[in-house]
DNA sequence: GCGATTTATTCTATAAAGTATAACAAATAG
DNA sequence: CTATTTGTTATACTTTATAGAATAAATCGC
């Protein structure tokens, strides 16, 4: 029999390179994380540079996942266009991501001479 | 016409999640980067257990793509056992681990309340 | 030398993640 | 009521991630 993290899809898979990313520019967002957003996002934080086909795909993998939730935005206040699908993060998204961090930090302390100029100093 | 860079493959794709971590470990474990030790560093340092399967896969693809490279070891000290394929990561390499520290870092400073104790204090 | 044991790598197959392109949907201004 | 704008969905395909089984090569004991 499953269990109850199991059967909602929620045990140990690990976030994938580009999942882990996107999962970043929508916490980062904040209230306005939708598709366009998290492109245009990922294209200035993170020099990463793909088609708005390729995060709805991330999201909605994210989604089925438990990280993140989705709800339809209310009318634009501009002229035009479709409702917006905004994201938030969960809190299981938010360990997820922890997790991630954690795990890489460990690894870099441990190998000083890899670091760059920007670990000198407290993040 | 393909530049220099693109026919040996060292173009712009992005380290996957695995990859990145076995690449730490080989970086970690210097002269002793071979299948096996790789292996029991990732469970070790990075919480993960994999088959030895999937660890020589992805040292495959790293190869290939001139993330690292790899020689025969001597012959061993103890008793049995064939020789060991030892790697070592190249400066390509080193410098996409670099990228994908510092992109990361980068996107954890402008969201300070994600970050857990360990990142307090510098890396 | 040769089989048993040990330590390792390679092969093969499949699932999951990453990504592009094109099609579709819905809001609103005129 | 249709053209324009802003956005999401659908589909297809490539690359990564991963397991499991097969194979290889070193050495020990006899």
């Amino acid at each position: 029999m499953l269990s109850k993290i199991e059967q909602i899809g929620m045990s140990k898979q690990h976030l994938g390179e580009f999942e882990e990313l996107v999962l970043l520019l929508i916490v980062m967002l904040k209230e306005d994380a939708y598709g366009l957003a998290i492109r245009k996002g990922l294209k200035e934080h993170a020099e990463r540079t793909v088609t708005i086909g390729a995060v709805h795909g991330t999201v909605n993998r994210l989604e089925k996942k438990g990280l993140i939730e989705s709800r339809l935005g209310g009318a634009t206040d501009l002229r035009g266009g479709r409702r917006k699908r905004l994201f938030n993060i969960t809190a299981f998204g938010r360990r997820a991501l922890q997790q991630s961090q954690e795990v890489k930090v460990k690894l870099w302390r441990q190998i000083p001479e890899l670091s760059l100029n920007i670990l000198q100093y407290p993040i």
